[in-house]
DNA sequence: CTTGGCACTCGAGGTCCGAGAGTGCCAGAG
DNA sequence: CTCTGGCACTCTCGGACCTCGAGTGCCAAG
C-alpha cells in the first residue's frame, strides 16, 4: 500500500484525529465541514474519507456511522503528521520538585515517577526498574540499629542507595560490623549483583571451616540482603482509576479484565521486557505487538538510563486515542529527569543544604 | 423497635444472609422452602419474611424481588447470630512470613499488609500507619554514602528504622558525621518527633552565632531529614481492583466515583480517623457513620500497636454483603501479625541468622 | 473535480406485550 | 391459633416492532 497521501487527504487525516481525539465519537463529513475551513463541501470530503478507508486509516463502526481513525492512522500520524508541543516550564519543575521529594529512596523515586506520569498524561503511568541482576555494587556497610537489628546499606554504582533492616540471632559489635563491612566492600566492590550472589554462594561453601567465624556469618548476613527480589517490586504501577474515565472502556467487562490484569506485575513485567533495548520513544498501538495482552490498549513509552550499562522503561499505557503532541513531549521529559537523578546529576531546582 | 426476634425468625434471617452473600441476589421464599428444611411452607417463610420486612431487617428491590438484608440484619447478624470461623493454620503461616519479607523496611511492611488484606479478605485492604507525631524518636544517625549523599538513619521506639538519603552541598567526614550522630541522638533521643522538631528549630534559631557550625549544619541535616510526611504517605491502598467483581459495584458510574475517592488518600484519612480510638474490631456499615463516603461501601477494620502508646488501624473495604466470619477473624489475624512484627515480638515462622 | 440531491442503511431509543418470579392475602384445615 | 394451598396482583425482564436521525454512497449536473 502506498503510504503516500496528498496534501489534502493529510490534512483532513490530521483534522479527523483532531476532533476523535477531542471528542471521543466517530467523526462525520458533516462534522468535519463545520469544524474545518477545508473549501470543500461534506461531499467532496466524503469522497476523500472514502479513499483513506480503503487505504487503510479510517474505520466506520457501523455504516451510518462517522469514522473512525485506525491505529494505522495512529502510525501515520506520529511518524509523519505530528508536531510536538513544548513542555510547560513549570511542568519541568513540578516533576524536578517531586522527584526531589524522593529524597533519595529508589523505591519512592519510582513511584513519584509513575505517578507523574499517570497524573500528567491521564492515563495509566509505570515505571520499570532496570535489573538489578546487572547493577554494579559499590559498598556495603552494616550498621546495628537495634539488639537484634541490622541495617545493611547497599550502595549501588551511580550511587543508588538501597537500605535493608535485617534481623539477627546473634549480636554483634559495631566495631565487628565495621570490619566487615570494610571486607565485604573490598572483596565484591565493582562486581555485579549476580556475580557478588555466585561469588557469596561459592566463598560460603568454600571457606567453611578456614575462615574467620566472624567474616563467615558477615556473608551470610550479606546474602540475606541481597536476595534478589520479586519481580512485583521492579514495576511500578500508579493511575490505573484513570481508565474509568475513558468512555473507550466504559464496559465493566473490559474494564475487569484491564485492572485484573495490571495486577499481575509479573506478567506485565515480560511483555514490557522486548522495548527496553529500543532507543528512544516508541508509540506501541494495540494492533502491533501489543506490550498489554488488550489489543485496545496502547502504550507511549521511553528508556532511561542509570548509570553506564543499566537502562530501564517508563511510559503511560492507555487508549491508542491520545494528545500525542501533548503525552510524548511528557514521557520523555519523565525520561530524562529520572536519569538525571538516577545518574546524579542535580536537577535545576534550588536545593539548600542547611536549614 | 424491640430487637427480640424469636427462634424462627432468627433461623430464617440467618439463612437469608447466608444466601445472599452467596449468591449476591434477592432470596425468595421459595428458595428458602427448598434450600433448607425449616419444615415450613413457602407461605408461612413469607409470613415470617413480611415481618422482618416490617422489623426492618429486610427490604425488596422491587415488590415481585425477593428480600434483601438491610444493614441493620447485618448489625444483628454480626452482633448476635454469627460464630466467628477459626482462620486456616497455613493462612496464619502465609502472613507471618509474607510480613517477614518486608524485612524490617517499614513502608513495605504495611504495603504487604494491606495487600494481604486484600488478597485474603477478596476486598479492598487498607492499612493506616500511627500517627508520626507522637512517634518518640530513639536515635538519628548519620552515614556518608557518597560523596555528595548522606543516609541518616532515624530509629524510632519501638525499634522502627526509617533511613533517607540526603543531598548535600558540603562535605562531610564520617568521624564529623558519627560525633553529629551521637551529639544529636543524645540531645533529642527519647522526645517524640513532634517534640524534636519543635526543639530543632528553636535550637537552630537561638545558637545561630554561638555554637559550633559543625552541629548546626547537622541539625539542618536531622531537620531536613525529619521534614514530616505527606499524609498520602500515611495510608496504603491495595487491591481497589476487586470491586469489580463484586456484583454491586457492576455498574460504572459507581465504580468510577468509588475508585476515585480511593486515590483521594489524604480524605480516606480523615475519614478513618475517628475509628483510631476504637477497641478491638467493628464492623462499619455505610448507612451508619460512614467511614467512606459512599453509602454502598462497609468497612472492617481493628486497630493494631506499635509500641506503648502508638496505634494504627488496618481493614478492609467492601460490600456489606462479605462473609463476616471469615473476613472478621482475617482483618482481626493481620492486626495481631502487624502488632507483633512492629513491637518486635519473633513470628512463630523459623528463622536463621546465617546462611 | 466538485457539488447538491437522494435513496439506503443502521443504530438508538421508545412502546408494547407476554412470560416468569414473587408477593400478599384469604379461607380452610389441623 | 398456626399453617398451608390457592389465587390474584405487581413488577421486572427480554423480545418484537417501530420511528427517527445521522451518515453514507452514488449519481448526474455544473
Amino acid at each position: 500500500m502506498n503510504k503516500t497521501l496528498d496534501t489534502r487527504a493529510r490534512a483532513i487525516l490530521r483534522e479527523i484525529i483532531r476532533v476523535h481525539v477531542d471528542t471521543g465519537l466517530p467523526v462525520s463529513s458533516r462534522t468535519l465541514f463545520k469544524s474545518s475551513r477545508f473549501g470543500l463541501s461534506p461531499a467532496s470530503i466524503r469522497n476523500i474519507m472514502a479513499d483513506l478507508t480503503d487505504g487503510g486509516f479510517l474505520t466506520q463502526p457501523h455504516t451510518s456511522a462517522g469514522r473512525v481513525p485506525t491505529d494505522r492512522a495512529y502510525r501515520f500520524y506520529i511518524d509523519e503528521l505530528m508536531r510536538h508541543r513544548k513542555v510547560a516550564f513549570d511542568l519541568r519543575e513540578q516533576v524536578d520538585s517531586d522527584l526531589a521529594s524522593a529524597g533519595g529512596d529508589i523505591t519512592r523515586l519510582f513511584q513519584a515517577a509513575s505517578r507523574l506520569l499517570a497524573e500528567l498524561a491521564g492515563e495509566v503511568g509505570f515505571v520499570v526498574a532496570p535489573d538489578a541482576l546487572h547493577t554494579v555494587l559499590k559498598s556495603l556497610r552494616f550498621l546495628s540499629v537495634a539488639p537484634h537489628k541490622i541495617l545493611v546499606v547497599q550502595v549501588n554504582e551511580p550511587d543508588v542507595v538501597i537500605s535493608r533492616v535485617l534481623e539477627t540471632d546473634v549480636e554483634y559489635s559495631q566495631t565487628e560490623l565495621e570490619a566487615a563491612s570494610a571486607q565485604l566492600t573490598r572483596d565484591y566492590g565493582g562486581l555485579t549483583l549476580e556475580q557478588v550472589r555466585r561469588k557469596l554462594l561459592e566463598d560460603l561453601a568454600e571457606e567453611r571451616a578456614a575462615c574467620d567465624r566472624m567474616f563467615e556469618r558477615a556473608r551470610g548476613l550479606a546474602q540475606r540482603a541481597l536476595e534478589r527480589h520479586e519481580p512485583e517490586e521492579r514495576i511500578y504501577v500508579e493511575g490505573t482509576a484513570q481508565l474509568l474515565d475513558k468512555p473507550e472502556f466504559s464496559d465493566v467487562e473490559t474494564l475487569r479484565k484491564v485492572l485484573h490484569s495490571f495486577d499481575e506485575k509479573a506478567r506485565l513485567l515480560s511483555l514490557f521486557a522486548r522495548y527496553l533495548e529500543a532507543p528512544g520513544t516508541c508509540v506501541v498501538l494495540g494492533s502491533e505487538h501489543a506490550v498489554t495482552e488488550d489489543p485496545r490498549l496502547s502504550a507511549v513509552l521511553t528508556s532511561y538510563r542509570s548509570g553506564e550499562t543499566l537502562t530501564g522503561m517508563l511510559g503511560v499505557i492507555g487508549p491508542a486515542r491520545r494528545e500525542y503532541p501533548r503525552v510524548i513531549p511528557v514521557v520523555e521529559l519523565l525520561g530524562r529527569a529520572l536519569s538525571d537523578r538516577l545518574e546524579g546529576r542535580e536537577a535545576p531546582v534550588s536545593k539548600t543544604d542547611e536549614e
